[in-house]
DNA sequence: GTCTATAACGTGATAGAC
DNA sequence: GTCTATCACGTTATAGAC
């Protein structure tokens, strides 16, 4: 038994087996490429346990899209609306928690847009995004910030689209790189980290452009 | 019968009905969401016909899939190894280029990368990307436009994953605008009108920040 | 070339013993 | 709770008539 954070590290349970196990696979594979079995097996137990714990297919990928898609905006709500910080400062923590959270979890953001492909309204529509992003504080930062500069006004969300698109895209795209440019994962994994600073640099310089 | 381009308008051949049906239903769908018997019926003819015609789902999707990704690596190929245009020049019509594509294709960067992170050799490796992008003259281009702002040097793929994460994700990430933010498609397109001329300059003003 | 009917197989889900 | 065995169904692919 290792000890960790004061706490007994105990086996996952048989339930949180099957959970890790499906998120493994689900975000690799897709809803429709996934076999049950797969799960089962990475989990080290047996299908019929699957559905035991968690009825049917359809339900468990549901569990798991929801906590992946929670998880993923989470690094976006815990930035948008601090009162207290610079849209430099968000910028800069925005890019950091993604670029942190795709490292680890590169798959992530195929699986969500894939998956969203099919049943658009199913999983963004209680997701309230309209509302939590042009009313943000982070929003309304970034029109200030043009017009300060007194430049041509564009509007907010070409930036939003540009800091996710750089952040975002070279994870999505990561599978060309690393299997073409004969580029390894830790080289790939540095040049992420290169961008944390880089990324906040570049909107700097296009929001003074317009 | 319509004249066009001075060629008779004629039906187009059964095997071509199919391989409509298939691009238009892979590229949603992805190869395990799509039921052979869906592609028959978009196509509309019978299920054995497409068997007849392409042996089977694996070479007809591998067909599909073939001639998507050497279109949209047209729109780059093109580009690229121009020795008689600026740099500038090139991203513009780079981007251009892919947001003319997309606008028409929307379903083909999610359908490349998500089945590329399925079989990531298969595909790719046959596209000898790095001899083609680190060889290309507007790979030697971009250093060279570092070098003259005398800033510090950064690798050039970061501009490639900028320029390319720009144009490329807001159609990724689409289902989410249209779905959420009450976006129209016709929004969503002239936003895309306006990026044709942004992007290129805010990666002019990005080359000069190093 | 095109169809209908059906074979062959894979997959999700359940029954029932332990 | 966990397993083995099996059912029920959907899907790919083919046989064979026209």
């Amino acid at each position: 038994m290792k000890e960790k954070t004061g706490k007994v590290e105990t086996d996952p349970s048989t339930e949180e087996k099957i959970k890790n196990a499906a998120r493994t696979i689900f975000h690799k594979k897709g809803f429709a490429g996934t076999r049950t079995r797969d799960i089962a097996e990475e989990a080290g137990i047996n299908l019929a346990l699957l559905n035991y714990y968690f009825r049917s297919k359809e339900k468990l990928f549901g569990l798991i899209m929801m906590e992946t898609v929670q998880g993923f905006l989470k690094s976006m709500t815990d930035v948008f609306n601090q009162k207290d910080t610079t849209l430099e400062t968000k910028v800069e923590h925005l890019v950091s928690n993604y670029i942190d959270l795709l490292t680890e979890h590169p798959n992530i953001p195929i699986f969500i847009l894939s998956e969203l492909r099919n049943n658009p309204e199913e999983v963004v529509s209680k997701m309230k995004m309209k509302e939590f992003l042009m009313g943000s504080y982070f929003f309304q930062q970034m029109q200030e910030a043009m017009q300060e500069k007194r430049i041509a006004q564009v509007h907010p969300l070409h930036f939003i689209m540009n800091i996710l698109g750089m952040t975002v895209f070279p994870f999505i795209a990561k599978p060309m790189l690393t299997a073409v440019g004969d580029m390894q994962e830790e080289n790939f994994n540095a040049l992420m980290q290169q961008r944390k600073k880089l990324i906040p640099q570049w909107v700097k310089s296009m929001l003074a452009t317009g």
